[in-house]
DNA sequence: TTTGTAAATGAAAATGATTTTCATTTAGGT
DNA sequence: ACCTAAATGAAAATCATTTTCATTTACAAA
């Protein structure tokens, strides 16, 4: 079953309505490889759907990310983006200090640092982050080039 | 040699001004043993020097981080807040999903997880972020009770 | 197919944290 | 004591996000 079908399935199992507003942003998410910020959205929304309000791609992304379709990543400057969770795997993300793209990794062994932690504080552990930031490739030849 | 005395001596080595507004800031964050927002740092900092502008709190956060004598965490809701960085030493945090307390913690081992990261992607690595989160031990008891 | 209704939408206004501007003050070297 | 660049504070500007509310719409039930 494609994503598309998935998430209209379970708008609809969660009593929620399919609106050409909501299939439109699903639409340009699911056709994107990067992070988009909601104003990203709103602007490709509008070429296929041009009256949609940007209050509408807030809610909608808001409703995505919730029902764990599309994966929130809050960046340096108060700007929150969003991405496809293509297979709903487990990532993180590489971010680039020269020209911010971000990408995403799956490796992540920290089993044992959870263990460490939860011995030592009592904490239960819902979930984990972890970040790298560095330069890309293509940074780190021309460094002053931007990217 | 004190906190104190090192960011004195450090602001002066980098041709800044030490103010009494300055003083009072790093005072407060000095004594505070968790993480402040600027608005927290604002209303303590008022209690002993009650002229001090917002802005001046913000401009001298961001010029402590700067130079390193803070850390700056960014929250989920669009918050951030700093802390001393008690021995420049390097850490991570562990946020509370009860209660929205940070605690920080030093277990980390990424070696290997950057090296395969560098391997696979060229990305030269400069730093790296863990966030755990969780319930901590207050929490999990009396899961409705806010603490 | 029509109808009823809760959910969804969009416009505008509100919010709220952060930043900018700018006239005034001040720290600290001379 | 004086000079000057740096720092300050008040007010206004920004800017992303949220709220409000009147209107529209998807879709389940008749």
């Amino acid at each position: 079953m494609s994503v598309e079908k998935k998430v209209i399935s379970i708008l609809r199992e969660h009593g929620y309505k399919l609106t050409p507003q909501r299939k439109a942003i699903l639409d340009v998410i699911s056709r994107s490889r990067s992070h988009l910020t909601p104003a990203e959205v709103y602007e490709k929304v509008r070429r296929q759907y041009p009256d949609i309000g940007l209050v509408t791609v807030y809610r909608t992304l808001e409703l995505l990310a919730r029902l764990g379709f599309i994966c929130e990543v809050r960046g340096n400057d108060n700007n929150r983006s969003y991405l496809l969770r293509r297979s709903f795997s487990h990532h993180h993300h590489l971010i680039c200090s020269g020209c911010n793209k971000v990408i995403d990794f799956n490796e992540c062994d920290l089993a044992d640092m959870e263990r460490k932690i939860t011995e030592s504080t009592g904490f239960s552990i819902e979930s984990h982050l972890v970040e790298f930031t560095g330069k890309c490739k293509e940074c780190l030849q021309g460094e002053t080039v931007k990217c």
